[in-house]
DNA sequence: AGAGGATCCAGCGCGTATGA
DNA sequence: TCATACGCGCTGGATCCTCT
């Protein structure tokens, strides 16, 4: 069977997997929304980022922080990161707490940090991506935990520590495309709140002269303001501001699912235009993409990839009880299907790049450029 | 009045905190 | 370890609003 669109593909979920709901194409939506996040996920680690990685960290507002945001995905400085040997993580579920009392090294790694306790692989097998095991307030870091291998002899944990501020975010958005509908979506709404969270998180703030110009003001810790082209302010930033500079700077990328239907003839609808706008880059996910991670993992597996598409349909195949726990997200995922889809994207990194990713802005920009300025950086001397 | 765009909201999913 | 309450946010269809 073939499926020319993840459109399609959502209707077929919608009467395979999602019978049960009471609105089945907006459950297909929306583990297709979860989906899009896993993908991205995925791809981040693909990129050497794995160890600077958390996941729906509350981010609060640059200068106003009683307001905060839920953010998908954050980049931090990574001040440490080691691997350790758990030799006898002495059954399942492997703790926050399992890990200190099974590794003197671990507890002398978290002695200043709060711990926090948290299953990184329950008794099911079902794996905590980037589980945060400790908090250390006053200094603003935070302690996260990587699952590297696990076996009943043992198992090997990878230990970071990150400072709390990331210097980047991505934000997922998936919109399908209505019933009837012959236009691209209507759903300013979602496209504003993403706008409005990437607008106001960072340091570097973007104004707006007379003709429409993009400025950075970027808040100085002196009070004052430097004002200059975005562009050029931006690649300051990145390329050659000392660290001190970049308190609360934030690189933001918004990912967006692509259908076709985002554009009328050749004019961009006003959704795309408030993203585009917003997020320092923006980039599609495109149709095929989307569908051919859905056809070769999920609907139509080869035996090897089996486990996503087991982890996929115990998390939704049934109605929902309490019982039941989703064991395929960006968070919690099968250690199975963590695996197949680590495999996935190594062999496939570069098909990836080309063909699911489309970018939005900067215009005339490969994709590298983007993995460029993430890991440059990474590598600055965030420590000092 | 009706077309199409803007906004609202039901239903669902998920993570965290809390407390037993 | 489990149950529960809560906050947040996602999707897509329903409804409201504006313009002609």
């Amino acid at each position: 069977m073939s499926y020319s669109s993840i459109d399609k593909i959502q209707k077929v979920l919608a009467q395979s997997v999602f019978q049960h709901t009471l609105d089945k194409k907006k459950a297909a939506g929306r583990a297709l929304g979860t989906i899009v996040e896993i993908i991205t996920y995925y791809l981040i680690r693909q990129w050497n980022l794995s160890s600077d990685v958390t996941i729906e960290l509350r981010l609060p507002e640059f200068g106003q922080t009683q307001i905060t945001h839920n953010v998908e995905f954050g980049i931090h400085p990574c001040i440490y990161c080691q691997e350790y040997e758990i030799i006898n993580p002495n059954i399942l579920p492997l703790t926050s707490k399992k890990l200190l009392k099974n590794s003197r090294d671990i507890s002398e790694v978290l002695q200043d940090f709060d711990l926090i306790d948290n299953q990184i692989l329950s008794r099911e097998l079902l794996q905590k991506n980037r589980c945060l095991i400790g908090r250390n307030i006053n200094e603003n870091k935070l302690a996260l935990c990587d699952l590297k291998s696990y076996s009943e002899q043992g198992a090997v944990v990878e230990i970071a520590i990150l400072k709390l501020h990331p210097f980047a975010i991505f934000e997922c958005k998936r919109v399908g495309i209505e019933e009837g509908a012959k236009k691209g979506p209507t759903t300013i709404e979602k496209a504003k709140q993403g706008a409005y969270v990437a607008k106001h998180i960072s340091s570097l703030q973007k104004i707006r002269s007379v003709d429409g110009k993009v400025f950075g003001a970027l808040a100085k810790p002196d009070g004052n303001f430097e004002i200059q082209p975005y562009e050029k302010a931006l690649n300051q930033m990145i390329y050659h501001a000392p660290v001190t500079d970049l308190t609360n700077f934030i690189l933001t990328i918004g990912i967006a699912s692509n259908h076709g239907n985002w554009f009328t003839s050749d004019n961009p609808n006003k959704e795309l235009l408030v993203l585009k706008n917003s997020y320092d880059w923006l980039l599609f996910l495109t149709d095929e993409g989307l569908a051919k991670f859905v056809k070769e993992l999920i609907l139509e597996p080869l035996p090897k990839f089996e486990s996503v598409q087991k982890a996929f349909l115990a998390s939704y195949d049934s109605p929902r009880s309490s019982k039941r726990i989703n064991q395929f997200t960006k968070v919690r995922i099968l250690r199975d299907a963590h695996l197949v889809l680590v495999n996935y994207f190594s062999k496939n990194i570069r098909q990836i790049e080309s063909e699911w990713f489309n970018l939005l802005s900067p215009q005339n920009q490969p994709i590298i450029t983007l993995q460029n300025q993430l890991q440059t950086l990474a590598q600055k001397e965030w420590y000092l």
